[in-house]
DNA sequence: GCAAAAGTGTTCTGTCTACACCCATGT
DNA sequence: ACATGGGTGTAGACAGAACACTTTTGC
């Protein structure tokens, strides 16, 4: 039984998602060798022996994007025997979210974003995956605002409208949207507003600085709120 | 980097819980060998070529309880560098709701319940791992009656409470759970009630089945009542 | 008859939903 | 002056919290 065990091999894939053009996109690789060349991957790579799964996904987050300070959480283990058709992987799942304003990617043949709601063919159960870190980022936004994390850092209250209307797949009435977001504890409204739009001004606001890292358990329920 | 992974072994380890004794309590191995000789351990093995994650963990369960049809849902992988002092192993833990009424564990030297409020010294980063689970059993009672796999096939509103009470860790009020419980869709009225109780007979109360397997994302949240 | 657990309703409060019009700006 | 998105309040429904007494049984 014992050896049976060697020649699993353990990775992390990180689903990295944002919202670019109102639309959730996540970044894909193309693979350039088989199995599955040609198709597109979520990054990922071998966990180092010296690093935990925590650092690993870091890491492939850091090769990928040159962002680090931002919200990651393990999402799921996979390790069905045949996800890889050669050898036993399992692999580590995590999910970011980023700023596209963040992050400057060099979108090439074989490394760019593309929209969830129309993915190209992909390899391994990657599909599985980034639904399920779709689902997953919906439950966390039931619970607190991880959206600001795709907003830029100054964002108008439409703009964050229209976050959570992607991910929960639904639309929000405004007036009842802007008095719960306006009640989130965290929201700062500035005295600033937009200028470029064509149209009248929106007042920006943005979310203090909650402490991000990436342990499970981050953004506890603090639905309490203190009474007024 | 490849053969940096070479040396990675994958187990999977399951946190089995249950009631006994009005206390929520976890199965415990005691270690005959290095490291942690004679310090607690949660139940696990490592995972087979042939098995996936959710396969290597019923077995683990399977092997020590003899029970199959229960809650076990992944819960987290645990990946530190140090977790284990000799070798590098990455656990994928699971958790278990199972019936005390559905086990017959031969209590030994070696295998038996420990209350969680009061653990012995557990190897590994074991009590990390089991508080995790009891964490993630109160965020799962929260969405649905999950204690329902702790209880007895029938049981009391009383029971059912006290295990409410036990997972989250208040106390609730009377009145206002046994209407919340009522409301519960799946509960099934019995024209039966206890007997050997010396008190009042109370009526017994029983969950229809639901159909469980170990995917995640089982017990989706069916907040939504119909009206009536 | 008494000890012990079973069983039972109402009020209040806060939160969520539904819903329609005026405002500030650029062109 | 008009087109466009920004901004605002109220009423009804519903869910959760607080709270105390009567009933049934074994002894």
């Amino acid at each position: 039984m014992f050896n049976e065990t060697k020649t699993h091999e353990i990775t992390v894939d990180v689903v990295i998602l944002t919202i670019i053009n109102n639309a959730i996109q996540v970044l894909l690789v193309k693979r350039l060798n088989e199995p599955f060349k040609d198709k597109w991957a979520i990054p990922g790579g071998y966990v180092r022996l010296s690093e935990n799964l925590d650092q690993a996904a870091l890491r492939v987050l850091k090769e990928r994007t040159n962002v680090d300070n931002i919200y990651l959480e393990q999402l799921y283990t996979f390790g069905d025997p045949l996800r890889h058709p050669n050898s036993r992987v399992i692999t580590c799942a995590y999910f970011a979210l980023v700023r596209a304003e963040d992050i400057k990617i060099i979108s090439s043949p074989e490394l760019g974003w593309h929209k969830v709601s129309n993915l190209p063919p992909l390899a391994f159960d990657h599909k599985e995956i980034i639904e399920y870190s779709l689902k997953r980022t919906r439950e966390r936004l039931e619970i607190c605002p991880v959206c600001y994390q795709l907003l830029n850092e100054k964002f108008t209250l439409t703009e964050m409208q229209k976050s959570y209307e992607l991910i929960m797949e639904k639309k929000l009435d405004k007036r009842n949207f802007r008095k719960k977001a306006l009640a989130t504890p965290g929201l700062i409204e500035l005295d600033e507003y937009t200028k470029s739009s064509s149209k009248r001004p929106a007042r920006l606001y943005t979310f203090e600085n909650i402490q991000l890292n990436s342990k499970r358990a981050h953004f506890i329920s603090n639905k309490k709120k203190e009474k007024k």
